[in-house]
DNA sequence: ACGTGCGGGACACCCCGTTAGT
DNA sequence: ACTAACGGGGTGTCCCGCACGT
């Protein structure tokens, strides 16, 4: 039985809607940043309506928060997150986590656009609260799971103890912010691959 | 005879109008972002008209690279390049220029609007290719000469010979990038903090 | 057995709705004006949605009659009307009704709004016909009413006789509704206390 | 010589274009209301465009003060305080002034819009504080002049000493603004011209 | 060299009304 | 009887850039 059959109910089509609209907000402002980000763009992407984007949000502000939430959010779990979350040797998984991202990246081409989340907190993050504070939720999150799992791996005996797991977490997390931006601006793709190989060297170099 | 008993000639006042507008236009974009930034704020604050504005500059585009060329570039140089030029010791004179900086910005207040390079990276480098090439031009720069400074440094035995001049350089670089975007978003201060020293550290582990 | 014990039919309860609806249309329109009201802000203070608001009035336009057919004009009658029916001393009640309703206002606060019937004629009479003839409707009434009242004082000798009830009912009803919007404009309540004072001076200067 | 083979300066074209937009706003806020006004219509009826109109006004609001300050205002002055302000026989020059108006509105079909200042002050005056000061500067002008002219005549014995001039002012521009209320929503002119005489009536009444 | 009037267009906001559905 | 998704248009705001003038 396929479900293409049952016609979809009522708030299955306005969740669709809504869920195009935020999809298509994304990359808009993955594209154009959320200043430059344009609603009339949005809603033709979406196949929409001004009208029923702000039935959904109540503003460019709150799609914004939106996309933060319910797209960038996700993401980073999926992709950052999870992977060493449950892993049994954490700095193996970052360092696996790193290079799949670059190599995926720069395969499809989305590397000179950066990263969804550093974009929106290089721009948005001074000007308006409720982006910053969102922001940093979600960079905080980042960091604490990366400090836990690198605690755990203390404990295990598999990176030396000398090692204090706040800070290499902060300097792993801003290293990808740098070396998803160095991506942008570079013409080549050496810088990025180049900075990216200094750090996996330097976790590596961490093993007890 | 005080400088100020001349009157000024007719191409230093236009000059000077042109460096008023400038640096207005450097703190508007650095606040605001370039597309967000606005040219009647940068005259209204310069405290001269758009007519002298594009008298001066072809739009709001040129005026944009001339703030990259004429204000973000002396500006990394003075900051970043020169003190790791003749230093004798450039490991250490990346450390000093690191924690000098950051200690300065956080002092300022500066930190919470990141470092005005890597602001126009982010935003602009994907969207416009004038942009593109002269940040590209000045972070191409950096890296170059800090891996410069580190094979010297390698050279004269005060680093290890497995470390890779470019690879490091791309690193440092980077995370400078990342350490200032994590300022950014950050409500407290303690990630970028933790982030610089893990850097440091790493740099003094690099001793020969 | 108190009412509370019988559950509302069905119809009671559209009722109910439609009244919650009328109220906050007629308070909607007197703060904001019919042009400057929103029927998204009368449905939130209804506690309904828009389709209710439709399911009662066929749009912005009729409720607007409405207010005035159903909530303005109920109100005329018995704040103004009502009391110069009946009463002996017509001119004398007019005085009442005058002093009593400036004083309820000025303690209300509500004098800074003025008339509810005055401003829809104001905004809305040159505007659209359907407006116009419901307030001059109400205006007429009024008018007609007090003329009576003016022309039962003179058979019973109490208003002298060289009054022309139609005109000075014009009058007076003109000089509410002038006296209102002065106390609107004026950041003090003296003008209109003033304009009140010589109203009720002259009223009681026709006395036969 | 005529004047019109000078082509006109710069300034005297561009104020030019500054006194098209006012008046046509001035018109379009008569006939819509401050609200209910468009300043696409004001641009239009002006030939000129959003352009122009923003750079001579900072805003719809500023535009409207803008009318209120620099039409209404000298209308007021023009129409009814100048022949009132040195007139000999200040309740003659009061009743004609009032009679050579309506008879003018009347005749040109005005009546049906209102007095300009009366509509801006109960549509914005609650609404607005800036509107409001401006409108209560007008009006309290209007009472005080014709305050000070009725002094003028008691003191020349030409009305009874009994009258407070401060109340029947009061009165006197209470019954304007409620005369021309009365003549908007009245179908027919009857009610205003009756509520004209009765006032006239009264003004006559009181002579010494 | 610089100032001003102005053009034309995009922007986000938000409105009122309708329709498909519960 | 009532709800919620949605359409399409109009609003004021404000921008960048030009052309003329001093």
């Amino acid at each position: 039985m396929s479900t293409s059959s049952v016609p979809p109910t009522r708030s299955e089509r306005a969740n669709a809607t809504r869920d195009r609209i935020l999809r298509a907000a994304f990359l808009e402002f993955y594209h154009h940043g959320f200043q430059g980000g344009s609603l009339n763009r949005v809603v033709a992407a979406a196949g929409t309506t001004k009208g029923a984007l702000f039935h959904h949000f109540a503003g460019k502000r709150e799609l914004g928060y939106a996309v933060v939430d319910e797209v960038i959010g996700p993401l980073l779990e999926s992709r950052w997150l999870d992977p060493i979350g449950g892993a049994a040797d954490p700095p193996r998984a970052m360092i696996d986590a790193f290079r799949a991202h670059v190599q995926a990246d720069l395969d499809s081409g989305h590397w000179i656009w950066g990263c969804p989340l550093n974009n929106l907190a290089q721009e948005m993050a001074p000007l308006d609260m409720g982006f910053r504070e969102r922001i940093d939720n979600l960079y905080a999150r980042w960091r604490s799971r990366y400090a836990a799992a690198l605690e755990r791996a203390i404990r295990a005996g598999r990176v030396r103890s000398s090692v204090e797991p706040e800070s290499l977490a902060a300097l792993v997390v801003a290293s990808q912010m740098g070396i998803w931006g160095t991506g942008k601006s570079g013409q080549d793709r050496s810088a990025m691959l180049a900075a990216m190989g200094a750090v996996c060297d330097y976790l590596e170099s961490l093993e007890a």
